[in-house]
RNA sequence: CGGGAAAUAGCACAGCUUGGUAGUGCACCUGAUUUGGGAUCAGGGGGUCGCAGGUUCAAAUCCUGUUUUCCCGACCA
């Protein structure tokens, strides 16, 4: 391609829209657009990564035996009423009525038409397992889109659903796309790690999260340096420093006036803030509902744990409010698990404790010396939210984090699609039994800002070889002189043959500013002729090292050649 | 949806306080001189100043409403 005839509306300065590297460099480069807050047109450069980004995909999900499809971004409302979604999803689905004032959404994701197809064409046990994909516009509305294609409202994913006669098959499936998802990430160029993670609004039992690892990212990552333990922070899992069990020593109720917090107390009665629980409710909205949660003064709630325990989702659980509480008999800032009448769940770490100082359920109250069974129980469970320099549950090291961009996850979903759903098969006996499901996302647009966001420097993006837009560029310092001229087409004719995507750039322009586009657009590998064009020797720059070499041209001919060979 | 900021040429911004001819740099077009890291000179094109209403002889500027965008929190590939 000559770049007389490429689009490539590069900006020098950068958008005042953008914050973050990736969405600078990609509109910097020219590789999108924006059209409105949250959705792109991939210009000519741009779409050409992601159809690569998107072939490196399609190649491992059908080694690893996936079929790819394409089903519609829009979907009947129908189907989301069976798996009852459609009251669930709330308005980040997008909703439209047809003429006929038949209701559609925008796919967010593709549960229900996978399941739906399934159902209707698998009827035995002889037809699975299977795993079905496409890669294809997702919708969703974003409260709020931001940083370009790392959370846009229309974005393109890699969907795939896989469907078995039983546990072991699914576990097989998933291990399948576990693996298969590792090869993908590692021949994309990322850096990355994967963790465990919750199910959230989709579903299912077991997940897993791969991270491209960036400051950027909006996940906090929880991970253990010396065995593999690795987590998100939602679901992360970790202990504290041991505690010696104590004498227990008489509970007795002390006069604190006024004080609330867990620091006043520990100021107000001088002891660590440890030494303090606190007492939270939460009130679940469907069931009109309250539920104690205690933990140590010194640790966070992690309020994924605490839907989860409740067994609710995110819309009907949340902090009751002062007056609920005080509504419902509670002393706000001195309730404590003893005498209380609401379910009461114990933090794991409440129960290494000795001589605990609760709340006394009595205005201006606490006890001091309170243990776990002696003065309260309750059931006890993990809370805590996990951070960095907790200890490994594992092997006892001390947990490190790391920011990440989630770039895929895959869940085992079991049957909590195909039972409300009726998505079953004959097993060999002849008995209806329903399909256990996995479904696995990779999000290809952001991944595609991913590996902008860990190949780059100040000049601009260093794309690796196998996603870049084009494999080398060749750059004449001034295409009007003849000789300069006569090597670098000749060079563009030769490397066109050997199936070489090349670039010629052809432009009246001055040296610095072609140096600076292609920098800033990242093509691999730079062949500059200049004034020894005479000599035949051309310039071999290397851009992500930016080592540059003087050779004849044929021996650059050579080594390009060479590298593409290895992709 | 809460909290903050902004909207003027393709991009970055000034002008607004104190109302009176629509501006600068980059980009774009023409010509000349230039050609190894975003050239110089000369000339030129491009704007209903986000939208609607109000105040005024007169509004980019003041007032009201509205829409959109960006940043910080809850969602997620």
């Amino acid at each position: 391609m000559k770049a007389t005839n490429l689009l490539i509306p590069t900006l020098k300065e950068a958008p005042q829209e953008a914050i973050i590297d990736s969405h600078i460099l990609m509109l910097r480069a020219g590789l999108m657009k924006k059209l409105v807050a949250g959705v792109y047109t991939y210009l000519p450069l741009g779409l050409r990564v992601l159809n690569k980004i998107e072939n490196i995909i399609r190649e491992e999900m059908n080694f690893a035996g996936g079929q790819e499809i394409l089903a519609s971004a829009i979907q009947p409302k129908e189907l989301w009423e069976e798996s009852g979604r459609w009251k669930k999803y709330g308005p980040e689905l997008i909703r439209f009525k047809d003429r006929h004032n038949h209701e559609f959404c925008l796919g967010p994701t593709h549960e229900e038409i996978f399941t739906d197809l399934v159902r209707n064409i698998i009827k035995s046990y002889k037809s699975l397992p299977l795993n079905i994909y496409q890669i294809q516009t997702k919708y969703r509305d974003e409260i709020r889109p931001r940083f370009g294609l790392m959370r846009g409202r229309e974005f393109i994913m890699k969907d795939a659903y896989s469907f078995d006669i039983d546990e072991l098959g699914l576990e097989k499936s998933y291990n399948n796309m576990y693996h298969t998802y590792e090869k993908i990430f590692t021949r994309l160029g990322l850096n990355y790690k994967i963790v465990l993670a919750d199910t959230g609004s989709i579903g299912g039992n077991v997940s897993h999260q791969f991270m491209a690892l960036s400051e950027v990212g909006e996940s906090q990552i929880i991970y253990c340096p010396t065995c593999n333990y690795a987590a998100d922070e939602e679901k992360a899992f970790s202990l504290l420093e041991k505690e010696t069990k104590l004498d227990e020593l008489k509970l007795e109720k002390v006069s604190t006036p006024s004080i609330k917090t867990c620091q006043d107390v520990a100021k107000f009665l001088n002891v660590e803030l440890k030494q303090v629980a606190k007492t939270m409710i939460y009130y679940e909205t469907e069931r009109k509902e309250f539920s104690a949660f205690v933990l140590r003064g010194d640790t966070e709630i992690n309020e994924i744990k605490v839907i989860n325990i409740l067994n609710s989702s995110e819309a009907f659980v949340r902090l009751a409010t002062d007056e609920e509480l005080e509504n419902a008999g509670f002393k706000v800032g001195f309730i404590g698990p003893k005498d209380l009448k609401c379910k009461i769940y114990i933090d794991n770490e409440i129960v290494k404790m000795s001589n605990l100082i609760i709340g006394a359920n009595e205005l201006d109250y606490h006890y001091i010396n309170a243990n776990f069974k002696r003065d309260f129980d309750g059931i006890v469970c993990d809370l805590k939210k996990s951070k960095a320099g907790d200890i490994c549950p594992f092997c006892g090291a001390k947990l490190k984090s790391e920011r990440g961009i989630e770039v895929g996850q895959i869940f085992k979903l079991g049957t909590k699609y195909s039972s409300s759903m009726h998505c079953s098969y004959l097993n060999n006996e002849g008995k209806q039994s329903d399909m256990l499901m996995g479904c696995y996302g990779i999000g290809v647009t952001r991944t595609f800002a991913s590996i902008i966001e860990q190949h780059h420097d100040e000049n601009g993006i260093c794309f690796p070889l196998q996603v870049a837009p084009y494999h080398v560029v060749i750059i004449p310092i001034s295409y009007s002189d003849e000789i300069q001229k006569e090597l670098a087409d000749n060079i563009y004719e030769i490397l066109k043959k050997h199936k070489v995507e090349v670039i010629l750039d052809d432009r009246d322009l001055k040296p610095g500013f072609k140096f600076k586009d292609w920098d800033l657009i990242g093509i691999p590998y730079q062949i500059v002729v200049g004034r020894k064009a005479n000599e035949n020797i051309v310039e071999f720059k290397t851009r992500q090292t930016n080592v540059k070499e003087e050779v004849n041209y044929l021996i650059a001919i050579e080594k390009i050649n060479k590298l593409i060979e290895n992709l």
